[in-house]
DNA sequence: CTCCTTGCAAATGATTTGCAAAAAC
DNA sequence: GTTTTTGCAAATCATTTGCAAGGAG
C-alpha cells in the first residue's frame, strides 16, 4: 500500500498530530452516519466527557479539509457530517424532520442536465431534498386536505390555491 | 368565489391588520426574488429606515403562514424568502455563493421516483441544489483538475465564504 | 376604544476566537 | 524541547422574546 488511509497517516503527512480527540470525533461521525456537531459531541462525550464542543467543531473542520468527512445542509440550521466515502443524497421530511438516504444516482439525470444546460456541476452529496415523508403524508391526508400547514401555528386554514 | 388576493384582504380575512411595514416587506421580497431576512431588511430600510429587523423577521414568518411567501434553505445558514407563486429550484454555487434558478420541472422525474419508491413527496421549491457553477468550474480546472480529493488545506483557496 | 403591531433591548442558541496549559512528536 | 492541540471563557452572529408605547379597525 502506498497511500496510508489511517487517520494517523493522513495527519502525519501534513505535519499534524494524532490525538485521541480526533480519533473519537471521526469514530463518532462514522458511527452516527450523519450527525450535527452537537450530536457528534454528545457521542464523543459519552466516552470522553472532558472533550469540549469547541474541539469537536475544530476537528470536524479539520477532517473536512483533509477530505475524511464532509458536511451537508439538511434544510434547517444544523449542518450534518458524514464520512466522505459515505456518499448519499439526503431526503429530509420537513414535517417530522426524519432524514432518509438515497443513492446519489437518483440525481444523475438532473446532474447531467444542469451540466449540459448551464455548466453547473451538481454535487449530489451536499444536496438535501426537502419534502414530506410517507408517514407524514398519510397523516396529513387522513387529517384533512391541508396542502402546506408548515408548523401548524393554530391556523387550520390555508386559502392558497394553484397558480 | 372572488378570492381577494391583496395583502390587505388576506390579512383582514384572519382578523389581522394591514400596516405599511407588512406591505414594504412583501414588496421587498417580490423585488429581490430570493433574499435573506437581512437583505429584505436592508431593502425595506432604504424606504423606511425606522423599520426594525425584528419586524422583518416577524413579518416574513407571518407572510409565510399566510402562504404569501415561502422560504428555502440555500445551504449555508441564511434562509431566503421568495413569493409563493415564484416557484423555482435554487442552484447554489458553493464556491462563489452565486444563486441561480431553474424551473421546478427539472426535478419532476426525481420527484416521481421518490414518490413511487419511498412515498416521499418532494417539495421542489424548498430544495437548494449545491454544486459548482460554470465560472468556478472553469477556474478550478485551470488551476488543477482534482475533482475528488478536496484538499485545499494548505492552499490559499477558501471554497466557502464562511460565516 | 380595543386589540393587534411595532420597536427596543435583552435573551437565546450556535459557532468562533484568544490565550495559557497540556500533549504529541 | 518545540510546536501543535486543547479547554475554557468571552466574543460574535443570527434570530427570538418580553413588554410598553403606538397604530389600525
Amino acid at each position: 500500500m502506498c497511500v496510508d488511509t489511517s487517520l494517523k497517516g493522513t495527519l502525519h503527512r501534513r505535519g499534524l498530530r494524532m490525538t485521541p480527540q480526533r480519533q473519537l470525533v471521526l469514530d463518532a461521525v462514522r458511527d452516527l452516519g450523519h450527525a450535527t456537531p452537537e450530536q457528534v459531541c454528545t457521542q464523543v462525550q459519552a466516552v470522553a466527557p472532558a472533550v469540549n464542543i469547541t474541539t469537536v467543531y475544530r476537528t470536524l473542520d479539520l477532517l473536512e479539509q483533509l477530505g475524511v468527512v464532509q458536511h451537508a445542509h439538511l434544510g434547517h440550521g444544523a449542518p450534518t457530517y458524514s464520512e466522505h466515502e459515505h456518499r448519499h443524497v439526503h431526503l429530509v421530511c420537513h414535517s417530522c424532520g426524519k432524514v432518509d438516504e438515497a443513492p446519489t444516482e437518483l440525481l444523475s439525470a438532473v446532474s447531467e442536465r444542469t451540466l449540459t444546460e448551464r455548466g453547473f456541476r451538481l454535487d449530489a452529496t451536499h444536496v438535501a431534498l426537502s419534502g414530506t415523508c410517507a408517514d407524514c403524508a398519510a397523516r396529513r391526508e387522513a387529517d384533512s386536505d391541508d396542502p402546506d400547514a408548515d408548523d401548524g401555528a393554530g391556523t387550520t386554514e390555508t386559502p392558497e390555491g394553484g397558480p
